[in-house]
DNA sequence: TTGTAAGCGTTATCAA
DNA sequence: TTGATAACGCTTACAA
């Protein structure tokens, strides 16, 4: 009902530290807020002095309005209730605390439309940058719009950061999806794998297909089954509860192009009866830290999210274009999932 | 260096809006941001059209400072990169967002001195609530200064909320720890269980002691052996890998606070090639989503976090005081883990 | 229903 | 080094 009367009492203002200090507002900011002008030391003592005593809090948004930007770095993913993109919020948040920013996350359910409502949202936050993460859609119509509404928002000083998502034609920050693939490829066909089945992602995302390729590439070009799926738990699982057993048995490998999917194929083979390794052997993609609680241990191709997260924060914060650098490498990590074959 | 002129162009603002549309600014307002004021549809129409035609983008930062309050919900939370606080988030999100609400994420790393130093940066955001989740230290003095700082948020007219948190004078939202803990205890006892190894959280915690005594009074009470330890994946691994074989053996079950404490005593066991559930049975508590990726399925207590948010956000917006409610319910679930017993 | 005008708390400019 | 003073973009009495 009433916003500004709520609990009654007034806040406490710049204007109140600078009367009970005897000095201007001006010079209370200056010494308050960072500021690269000088203050006598006197004033500066009880400024904060002054401060103190009346438990002054700063208010951001009178900051953030006046500055007209803010000290947020947006960061937009599908989903925060797995462990990939929770870790990857996690290393985010850490890296730009250190800068002195802080992360706000947005979280789309991966649905296009909402993309486009949460940026209209963040806009209006003026938000030192907009950080995409991973897998979306590519819905050419909704993207149109999406990277109209971005390019509005570069345009108010604004900075758009893709992590691993291809679809939008801004600064990019990639992984090097392909060469972990291929290595994990080139040593599983090493240790002895012949007939691998790759679950890839039904929606058409760049990276994902580069995992397949790498995949393909290392293990043995042309050797390799492919099927399309969710990107998901479900969708690893679904792959195996459709296929019919005799079919199944056709691969002493099943690779899923994220953990997520090979956990979802783990799942589904422990249902049937089907062991890993022993039956057949099972590889995912990202190295997520469920990995240490499924047994056998799961093989996969690490990222490293600490990289990922420091040149996140080093782009949104610079000034400048950096341009779309050299890929994050990535690289496999083998585990018991995949022991020496024959 | 110079942060407004980044980007070079101005940006639009209401007053355009009103201008090309040849109305007020106030009018302008009236349409474009939720007001209970009426506008003629004419002039409703023009502003519509002229603030599409501009692409207007209200500027969040001027009108929280205006209003005093913005639309933003903070949840300060230990960790994120774990299932149980990050579907907690998604929850929230999720249901704040139907109200209106926008969820702002800080991490305090379980740190007394960050919580206090991301409550000050918060109050500083004037969030309309501050939401704590989980396991706070308790570090009286630490805590005094942290009850300070909240008092003088509320009295700004914040709303503090605790998510089964016990060590702060604020209003709390709980689960039933104990009951869902006695439920567990005597569904275990009844599965022919007798001589439970308990790990509790060597952090003092309410929350945590009461699953402690539920499950032994389900149980059987006197009959529960209790180690304290860190209260996570580690501390549960932990226990198990410093306790003496022949000790270890004379239990025929154990039971962590948590999930997370649960899964570390899985993996444990699992490198000293104890199996379970036929050398011991484990549970644990919260029913978090990583359990469908272990096997066996682990015997937990369910937390109904869509409930829990619920009532955060409810309360988070309502003006008035609720009081501390109920405990929101929460039952066992038994699953391979913990199978029927001799 | 509409417009005028005041004010929100802070920073930045500029003159002292 | 300091202090008037003018923005910043928006909302909200209050008056028309």
């Amino acid at each position: 009902m009433n916003e500004t009367a709520r609990g009654g009492r007034r806040r406490v203002t710049l204007y109140d530290v600078a009367r009970l200090a005897g000095v201007s507002q001006p010079t209370a900011s200056r010494v308050l807020n960072g500021s690269d002008r000088q203050v006598s030391s006197a004033n500066r003592e009880r400024v904060l002095r002054a401060a103190r005593e009346l438990a002054y809090v700063p208010n951001a948004s009178a900051q953030a309005f006046v500055r007209g930007s803010s000290k947020m770095i947006a960061f937009v993913v599908g989903r925060i209730d797995g462990t990939y993109f929770s870790s990857m919020a996690a290393a985010l948040m850490r890296e730009a605390r250190s800068a002195g920013y802080w992360v706000s996350i947005a979280v789309t359910d991966r649905q296009p439309e909402r993309e486009l409502r949460v940026v209209r949202e963040l806009r209006a936050q003026r938000p030192r940058a907009i950080v995409f993460a991973g897998s979306g859609f590519i819905d050419p119509t909704g993207n149109e719009v999406l990277a109209d509404e971005l390019s509005g928002y570069e345009r108010a000083g604004g900075k758009v950061l893709l992590i691993s998502r291809t679809d939008l034609p801004f600064e990019r920050i990639s992984f090097d999806n392909r060469a972990g693939a291929e290595g994990l490829g080139q040593a599983l066909a090493g240790l002895g794998y012949q007939r691998a089945l790759v679950l890839g992602s039904e929606t058409p995302l760049l990276g994902m297909l580069h995992r397949v390729e790498g995949f393909s590439d290392g293990f043995a070009p042309g050797t390799v089954e492919v099927r399309q799926t969710a990107l998901s738990w479900e969708g690893g699982r679904d792959v195996v509860e459709r296929m019919p057993p005799e079919q199944l048995s056709r691969f002493d490998l099943v690779v899923g192009v994220t953990d997520e999917m090979a956990l979802g194929v783990m799942a589904a083979l422990r249902v049937h009866g089907r062991r890993v390794p022993d039956d057949i052997a099972v590889a995912g993609f990202n190295d997520i830290r469920t990995l240490r609680d499924v047994s056998p241990p799961l093989t996969t191709v690490h990222v490293p999210l600490d990289l990922v997260a420091e040149a996140v924060v080093r782009r949104a914060i610079a000034g400048h274009e950096e341009g779309s650098g050299p890929p994050i490498p990535t690289h496999p990590v083998l585990r018991e999932s995949t022991p020496p074959h024959h």
